[in-house]
RNA sequence: GGCCCCGUAGCUCAGCCGGAUAGAGCACCGGCCUUCUAAGCCGAUGGUCGCAGGUUCGAAUCCUGCCGGGGUCGCCA
């Protein structure tokens, strides 16, 4: 139930009726009408725009078609009252028992309750992680992990037919580079000393996969020359990096539906089919770049090229395909790659990158509108730098790595849930903040804490109950009489709660998961707040001996809340906690 | 130099496909609480929304220019 929907189609209703009486002019839209909480309670329910959105079309001072709206609307049992004010708002008020509503629906429903069908099946594709296949995750993986993972369940939640995709860049040198580098582990496993040159992956990590390479093939590619044992170890190592990967994001609890492996486009012809596609849309030419403004590079010269005309879509200059030697560029398998999602049957595509990747999107927004004809969106999210820290002190050490903090290090410390959470509680393309031990502190500025605190206190309140003999099952919660529920405290939570389907909405259509972390803090913070009255005011806590309708109906109020927090940490990938340890 | 992101309270940040008096946490200040239901609660102060123009009935939000911070810029993906 989204209450907030159906008092928009209502408004909506009653603007058709209003342009079938002429008021309105036929072939005007509604798109632009919102029905949202007023900044101010104390204006009422809920508020809408229409009149002044609608004013100019219709010809109307806002207020006068403000005016005109007011009666239709009132004349809805669900709505108790109807003013206009300010600039041309109309503020609505509903009976309470429309809020009350709210939370029998929230019970009744449980962790569907918001669930939405704005996405209408659409399907979609979410390309998250995608780190090469040459070494663990580290923490900006790890961002980008949870951000993704949190924006797929999102937007399943809201109705969408969502696919989650990881594309292993198995292909290019650095594949030839993780080779090498586990080659000489492998003569170390051969107590050979090994030769880390400038360039190779130093990393620990490669001294199992040395060991693995030295079971599997004994001494047999001692002493051979590189051209006998790369392309095999290669093929090796990769995939022993995607098991440690594949293990580095259980971990933190994100499962993919699809590995795609961009060596899979070689030799396949998709690549070159790619390219037939542009060249018969006119998009793909030979010629020479311009060199960059400013600063010229020092070993610059002109050189032709086989190039994309991304211009065409919006890009700053047309970029290469091919390399000075016919050898592709990384751009081509990537198109080609796009366009087998496009090929697919997506009606969206969304990529999840790092920051260091913005010089890339709108080359590739410009490939998927060339491949797609303009169909197919493609929305490329960046995630932003994390920085650690440790009690507010610079956090740069690794176990594993030597160089850089993992995924492994950042869950063994505090945790996936409380990884997940902090990832998210600020907006992808901010930086980050990461401390450590502010992430499992135990007060209000910590929101992990904070959230999961109000749900472990239902939950304990909810055990209480039992002892005190109410009833605490949904079925009987159900049926609580809510019509006690009067306080305005209490009358506050259940429009936080009511919030909620809608912003499920809204930050599906902004791709922006972390809003539902800023919202469960909020609600949290309500519930603490109504909680805590009970402690001046013993009348208001919840589980009263004297009156156990009205303890039933607090019940209910609580076990809404805890479903609404339950249900966003679902979204958000958190395990709700029932007790803090 | 081109392009992208960011700039909102002392600090950390929400809000941004235009809407009413710009919100939260921390810090600071003033009360309360010190076991009643779980690790405190209530309240006050605090803002030229980087600057300057523009569009609009209305701009933190959209457009242009500038300033400051970060990222990125042809055979690395």
């Amino acid at each position: 139930m989204n209450l907030f929907a159906d008092i928009k189609s209502l408004v909506l209703d009653c603007l058709d009726r209003l342009r079938d009486d002429g008021a309105l002019p036929t072939g005007t839209g509604w798109e632009n009408v919102s029905v949202e909480p007023p900044r101010d309670p104390s204006h009422g329910d809920m508020a809408t725009n229409a009149a002044m959105v609608l004013a100019k079309p219709a010809g109307l001072q806002p207020r006068a078609l403000a005016e005109k709206l007011a009666p239709l609307l009132a004349a809805d049992p669900r709505v108790s009252e109807v003013t206009v004010a300010g600039p041309g708002f109309i503020n609505l008020r509903l009976s309470p028992a429309m809020w009350r509503g709210v939370a029998a629906a929230a019970i009744r429903e449980g962790r569907d309750f918001g669930r939405s069908n704005v996405g209408a099946g659409q399907k979609v594709n979410v390309e998250y992680v995608s780190a090469n296949p040459t070494g663990p995750l580290h923490v900006g993986h790890t961002r980008g992990a949870v951000f993704g993972d949190a924006l797929a369940s999102l937007l399943d939640f809201a109705g969408y037919d969502v696919t989650r995709e990881y594309y292993i860049n198995d292909g290019g040198a650095q594949v030839d580079v993780l080779a090498r580098s586990a080659y000489e582990r492998y003569r170390e496993a051969h107590g050979l000393n090994p030769e880390i040159a400038e360039g190779l992956y130093p990393g620990d990590y490669l001294i199992p996969v040395g060991a693995a390479l030295k079971e599997k093939f004994g001494d047999s590619l001692l002493e051979k020359p590189e051209s006998a044992w790369l392309a095999e170890v290669r093929d090796f190592v990769s995939d022993m990096m995607m098991e440690m990967i594949r293990a580095d994001l259980k971990a933190l609890g994100v499962v993919m539906d699809v590995f795609y492996s961009e060596k899979s486009l070689y030799g396949t012809g998709k690549i070159e089919a790619t390219l037939a596609d542009l060249e018969a849309k006119g998009l793909i030419y030979e010629g020479v770049l311009e060199p960059p403004k400013g600063k010229l590079p020092e070993d610059w010269e002109p050189r032709p090229q086989t190039l994309f005309r991304s211009t065409a879509y919006g890009d700053d200059v047309d970029r290469p395909i091919k390399k000075s030697d016919g050898a592709w560029t990384y751009f081509a398998p990537d198109i080609a790659y796009h366009k087998d999602k496009v090929d697919r049957g997506f009606d969206l595509l969304i990529d999840v990158l790092g920051a260091d990747h913005g010089g890339y999107v709108k080359r590739m927004k410009a490939a998927v509108a060339a491949l797609s004809e303009n169909r197919v969106p493609l929305d490329i999210k960046l995630c932003q730098l994390v920085k650690l820290y440790k009690g507010g002190e610079p956090y740069k050490m690794s176990k594993r790595a030597g160089t850089f903090v993992t995924l492994r290090d950042v869950v063994d410390e505090v945790g996936p849930d409380v990884t997940r959470f902090v990832m998210l509680t600020r907006k992808n393309d901010a930086p980050l903040d990461f401390d450590f031990v502010k992430a499992l502190e135990a007060s209000r500025d910590n929101p992990v804490w904070y959230v999961q605190y109000a749900h472990a206190r239902i939950c304990s309140l909810m055990a209480r109950a039992g002892e005190a003999g109410l009833a605490t099952d949904d079925s009987e919660l159900g049926k609580a009489a809510l019509d006690r529920l009067a306080h305005e405290a209490e009358l506050s939570l259940i429009r936080k709660l009511a919030e909620f389907p809608r912003l499920v909405e809204t930050a599906a259509g902004h791709h922006e998961p972390h809003r539902i972390a800023f919202y469960l803090y909020d609600l949290a913070s309500e519930f603490h707040s109504w909680w805590n009255r009970g402690q001046d005011e013993p009348g208001l806590r919840v589980i009263l001996e004297a009156d156990s309708a009205l303890s039933q109906a607090r019940l209910a109020l609580a076990r809404a809340v805890q479903v609404v927090i339950s249900a966003g940490l679902g979204i958000l990938g958190v395990t709700p906690m029932n007790e803090m340890k």
